[in-house]
DNA sequence: AGCACGCCGACT
DNA sequence: GTCGGCGTGCTC
């Protein structure tokens, strides 16, 4: 008997492997690897993916079921997707349903809803059907019926239900159904002014938040999320439901629009005639699509250098060939400028997927991918899947950043998928950066798997701008507490008489980083996670910026009772402050999470800030990347040092790229750009490297540490984090975890004297509490797997997660793995 | 993940 | 004597 084999949608360990179904005659041949079906499943209905297909079943016939549904005419994923999930499950230790539901976009996420109807014969009595409220009378209608809008509509006759369940009166049946809901908002109208004042005089005094939401709805009469008119008041979305329930406002559902750019037009734009350096850059990538080899680049370009002329050049190659391209973008630069760039050169072909369109638009435009209606995908991480079946070129901009990595399961890079999807069809990759990771810079200096091409110039020789370093401990000692130095307090003065603008740079959002007391030297900190509190000046709420917690800012100490309670740490609040205080009239912009949670809010400031309605753009690392602004001629960057204390081995090669990074949106144009970082630290290579705009340099050095303590791209690494209520049950799993790695790497005689790039094989290290050692009320403790490239080291692992889930079995640990992590903390 | 099956406390 | 608490095990 032919079966298929299914991936059912059941993220847990004893359920990874396939299931075996039989195919009824009327879906004989519809069935095919990567399609969706709806199964039966231990008594319910579930979405499965097909994987295979098999003459016989594995299990006795008696058991095998048939395929309750094809959900899909068209299958949503293609065997080559279905293949490369398979390697994102082995590489990333994934349940493989979780690495194909990634592939999928969320409309695809089937869920079972239960119906409920009338069991064949089946009677009721008058007082029953009287008692029950009209519920009868809908059920009697023969149509099997939502059990959950049911219980909604009647939400007294929950009990009554179930009973007639049990007894058999009632049946169930289950149904996947596809998610397509369209993504709503609760959104908030309010009535013109002179009604609100009506209604702020009829509310009771005492009702003093609701107050405030109507005054500030009639300083802002349009309409604006719940959700974000709550926090921008510091209440919650309860004093919003009040007052509608008083009738004062309406609170409506909002459906957000489908294409995203129906209503834009792209003027078409045409291959701009390269620069000798660019012609030479661009030649072995075309050599490469030419002759239909997989191969990798490294395309290192310093900022301004075009380095996205070669990606169009090199995607209208690829498209000319009769085959597809991907361009990846990090979330953040998807901006509609860079959509525009695309746009205006390959029109129509081009879909764009990014997590800022609802499900709907983000539906039509896979599915204009899947179709063979476009044939350029750009987008963010998760556009790598993009559905074509005969990809030439795969691009991603910017590879070093951290945004490819996801940090939830599957927790896969977005680079490595990359190349391994352009291996298995024989397809180009092309990563672009001015400041690669130093894995990619490795990998084509090795020049194996990865070719280097170099792109040193600016275009048009624009030089580079200048960059002067700023010894914030000579700026005390000279007497300067304020938080510019002199140098970028003239420069700042200077751009203002010539109506020039700045982007400002400080990484860290709030307005003060802790608070403290001076007298008991008592710190908030977060109930929950064990992190200090920011203080945020606008809602006079202190915030924890891992769980979200909040709470008012306390006028004495809750420990001593002082007065002297301070704050200390400047955050983006504070510098907006500061700077209105010390350049009177100055008009600032700021960027951060804060002030960017808005759908389309993030596009607007950029756009206010193109128009020159703004002296400064201020703001966290959003700031720093992919900006193109032809007036900044300056950039400050506030405390360069901020990331570099970091407990994680990455964190000088992240300041390096971010000072770079955001030193490049200096001087794009024709106005000479400068650059001023103002450190406590200016003798730190990551800093110093910045002012020659020596990457070279900084590499160097940082290569020869990453060798001395085995980090990539010399070693690899596998972070395991549990996490528990207890301590002494974590540190015992941990242990157990730990000594059971060590264990079977002994067996495999994987010697454990690992240290640096020279020795040989494996070590584990740990368990250790976490940097962030509570999280929303969990204690976190992690173990370390630190492993020459070669050694199987995730096969180990798998092992040994294995026997310890076997053996703590449901005690409430959570264990999370995280292969090649990026993040430590 | 759910849902069923199974073995021990507070109720009609 | 029964309802139901959630520990354990299975799902083609």
């Amino acid at each position: 008997m032919k079966v298929a084999r299914v991936i059912v949608d059941v993220p847990s360990r004893d359920t990874d492997r396939t299931f075996d179904y039989s195919i009824p005659p009327q879906l004989d041949g519809w069935v095919e690897i990567g399609s969706r079906v709806a199964v039966p499943f231990g008594g319910r209905a579930l979405q499965g993916i097909v994987t295979a297909f098999a003459a016989d079943a594995e299990v006795e016939a008696a058991k095998v079921k048939p395929i309750a549904e094809l959900m899909d005419a068209m299958p949503p994923l293609s065997a080559e997707l279905v293949q490369l999930g398979e390697w994102i499950s082995k590489r990333w230790l994934c349940p493989l349903t979780i690495a194909l539901q990634a592939m999928l976009p969320a409309a695809l996420k089937g869920k079972a809803e239960k119906y409920v109807f009338p069991a064949i014969g089946a009677h009721w009595t008058e007082e029953e059907t009287a008692r029950s409220g009209g519920l009868l009378l809908a059920l009697g209608r023969g149509e099997p019926l939502k059990l959950a809008s049911l219980l909604q509509q009647y939400p007294d006759q929950g009990e009554q239900l179930k009973l007639w369940m049990r007894q058999g009166r009632l049946e169930e049946r289950q149904r996947v159904e596809n998610r397509m809901s369209v993504k709503t908002m609760q959104t908030v109208f309010a009535p013109d002014a002179d009604k609100l004042r009506q209604a702020m005089a009829e509310l009771p005094a005492r009702a003093r938040k609701q107050h405030e939401v109507l005054a500030y709805l009639a300083d802002n009469p349009e309409p604006i999320a719940v959700e974000r008119l709550a926090e921008a008041l510091g209440t919650t979305s309860s004093t919003i439901r009040a007052l509608a329930d008083r009738g004062l406002i309406e609170v409506r559902a909002v459906t957000e629009d489908r294409d995203p750019y129906a209503n834009r037009h792209f003027p078409p734009s045409v291959p701009m005639t390269l620069t000798p350096a660019q012609a030479e850059a661009i030649a072995p990538i075309i050599d490469a699509l030419d002759s239909r080899d997989h191969r990798a680049f490294l395309l290192h370009g310093v900022t301004g250098s075009g380095k996205t002329e070669l990606y169009l050049q090199s995607i209208d190659r690829c498209l000319s060939s009769g085959r597809e391209a991907i361009v990846l973008v990090p979330e953040i630069s998807l901006t509609p400028q860079m959509v525009e760039r695309f746009k205006s050169r390959f029109g129509a072909k081009v879909a764009v997927l990014h997590s800022r369109l609802s499900n709907g638009e983000r539906y039509d435009e896979w599915r204009k991918i899947r179709e063979g209606r476009a044939q350029v995908a750009v987008g963010a991480r998760s556009a790598i899947f993009a559905p074509f079946e005969r990809i030439g070129l795969i691009v991603i901009d910017e590879e070093h950043e951290t945004s490819y990595k996801q940090e939830e399961s599957p927790k896969y890079h977005a680079r490595d998928v990359a190349i391994e999807r352009a291996r298995l069809n024989g397809a180009v990759v092309v990563l672009g950066s001015a400041t690669p990771s130093l894995e990619t810079y490795a990998a084509s200096k090795r020049g194996i798997e990865m070719g280097y091409i170099s792109l040193p110039q600016r275009v048009a020789d624009r030089p580079l701008p200048g960059v002067r370093l700023v010894d914030m401990r000579e700026e005390l000692k000279l007497g300067n507490r304020a938080m510019f130095s002199r140098a970028l307090h003239e420069a700042i003065v200077s751009r203002l008489e010539k109506k020039e603008q700045m982007v400002l740079l400080l990484n860290r959002r709030g307005y003060a980083t802790f608070v403290m007391c001076r007298s008991c030297g008592y710190t908030a900190t977060c109930p929950h996670c064990e992190i200090a509190l920011t203080y945020h000046r606008g809602a006079q709420t202190m915030r924890c910026h891992y769980c979200g917690y909040a709470e008012v800012e306390p006028k004495t100490c809750p420990s001593c009772e002082s007065p002297h309670i301070r704050y200390f740490g400047t955050g983006t609040q504070k510098v907006e402050e500061s700077l209105a205080e010390t350049f009177p009239g100055i008009r600032v912009i700021r960027m951060d999470v804060d002030t960017t949670t808005e759908k389309g809010s993030h596009e607007r400031w950029l756009t206010e800030f193109k128009e020159r309605k703004a002296d400064v753009l201020l703001g966290t690392q959003m700031v720093a990347k992919g900006l193109d602004f032809p007036y900044v001629t300056l950039v400050g960057v506030l405390a360069a040092d901020a990331a570099l204390r970091l407990p994680d081995f990455r964190a000088s090669e992240r300041t390096f790229q971010l000072l770079t990074q955001v030193a490049g949106r200096a001087g794009r144009h024709e106005l000479p750009g400068e650059v001023i970082i103002q450190t406590y630290d200016p003798e730190h290579p990551s800093i110093t490297s910045v002012q020659g705009h020596h990457y070279e340099g900084f590499v160097r050095q940082e290569l020869k540490l990453r060798h001395v303590f085995g980090y990539p791209p010399y070693g690899r690494l596998i972070g395991v984090t549990l996490s528990h209520e207890s301590v002494p049950m974590l540190l015992s799993a941990g242990q157990r975890l730990a000594t059971r790695v060590r264990e079977l790497a002994t067996a495999e005689r994987i010697g454990s004297d690992f240290a640096g790039g020279n020795g040989d094989a494996l070590e584990i290290l740990g368990p250790v509490a976490s940097p962030i050692a509570r999280l929303k009320d969990r204690y976190r403790f992690q173990c370390m797997v630190k492993y020459r490239g070669d050694v199987d080291a995730s096969r180990l692992v798998a092992q040994a997660l294995r026997e310890l889930e076997e053996a703590v079995k449901k005690n409430g640990l959570i264990v999370s793995v995280d292969v090649d992590p990026q993040m430590m903390l």
